[in-house]
DNA sequence: ATGACATTCTTGT
DNA sequence: ACAAGAATGTCAT
């Protein structure tokens, strides 16, 4: 697979946004290519280098059709394998990690007495954000356009008596390894620290267990931590998962398999969502 | 298809 | 304490 680039994202981000914005009138491919200067050939070329998926192949990845198969048995994948206990390990089928909550004052004093290391990486869904404690990865999100300090900051706030330096020889290996799928399978599991409530670690726990090219209910996950009525209080959690794409939120939708909420916007998981459906074809 | 509202948990005052 | 809000879900039109 060739590598693809920061570049790549923004004209795929481009594109999708632009055709969540006009469905209603059928674009072709052309249409589609136009707004961002380019022939529907070299779009196809785009999509194909990117994601490993042809435009039509990536866009039938995103169906409400697709995303009911994804949901599938959802309840069950949770219940299945075994527990994924305080420092279990998680991700059945890509990317092998570890976790540990954080010290139990950690969370409480907001982090007070921790310094967290980070760093800025490109990713293939844009600049990523990535931040590490010497337990292992606290944090990941994604810069939009130029929001560099804006993506910091979301973080910072979640802990913001933490210290922060910028040091990016620290995050380097990490974001390395989360956006290599050769890489997933390597060596030792990936190490992440949770730092959050007791109800926000459990749910990032569940999200662990859905494997890729599946997805779960915000209703499920409700289940699988023994609060079956809880939906709404899991989105929230859901919502406030602060180690993006490692913990697999944007594979969470209504139970409809509608593709609702996502913090660092719905165009960004749709593109994750498609980019691991090329990752499992090739 | 659209809108009201029931419900659970966190957080800011 | 309390009130507001959140990436939901369901039921009534």
């Amino acid at each position: 697979m060739k590598h693809s680039s920061l570049e790549d994202y923004e004209k795929v981000q481009a594109v999708l946004a632009y055709l969540y914005e006009n469905w209603r009138d059928q674009p072709s491919l052309e249409d589609l290519a136009a707004p961002v200067g380019m022939t529907a050939d070299q779009l196809q070329h785009l999509f194909t280098r990117w994601a490993g998926l042809t435009p039509k192949a990536f866009l039938q990845a995103l169906t409400l059709d697709h995303a009911r198969a994804m949901l599938k048995d959802s309840a069950t994948i949770l219940e299945t394998s075994y527990e994924v206990g305080m420092s279990g390990p998680g991700r059945l089928h890509d990317l092998f990690v570890t976790h540990e909550g954080m010290s139990p004052g950690a969370y409480k004093s907001k982090g007070s007495g921790l310094t967290i290391n980070y760093g800025f990486h490109p990713s293939p869904f844009g600049l990523a954000v990535v931040m590490v404690t010497p337990h292992g990865l606290c944090g990941m999100g994604f810069c939009d356009e130029g929001g560099q300090a804006a993506a910091l900051y979301d973080l910072q706030r979640r802990w913001p008596n933490a210290h922060y330096m910028e040091d990016s020889a620290q995050t380097a290996p990490y974001a390395a390894r989360i956006f290599a799928p050769d890489k997933w399978r390597d060596g030792q599991p990936l190490r992440i620290t949770f730092i959050g409530s007791d109800f926000e670690i459990r749910v990032w726990e569940s999200l662990l267990k859905i494997p890729m090219g599946r997805a779960v209910s915000y209703g499920d996950l409700a289940t699988s931590i023994q609060k079956p009525k809880a939906a709404r209080a899991v989105g929230a959690a859901v919502g406030r998962n602060p180690i993006s794409f490692v913990v697999p939120c944007h594979r969470v939708m209504g139970k409809s398999g509608d593709i609702t909420g996502y913090h660092w916007g719905l165009t960004r998981k749709r593109a994750i969502l498609g980019w691991e459906a090329g990752q499992l074809a090739g």
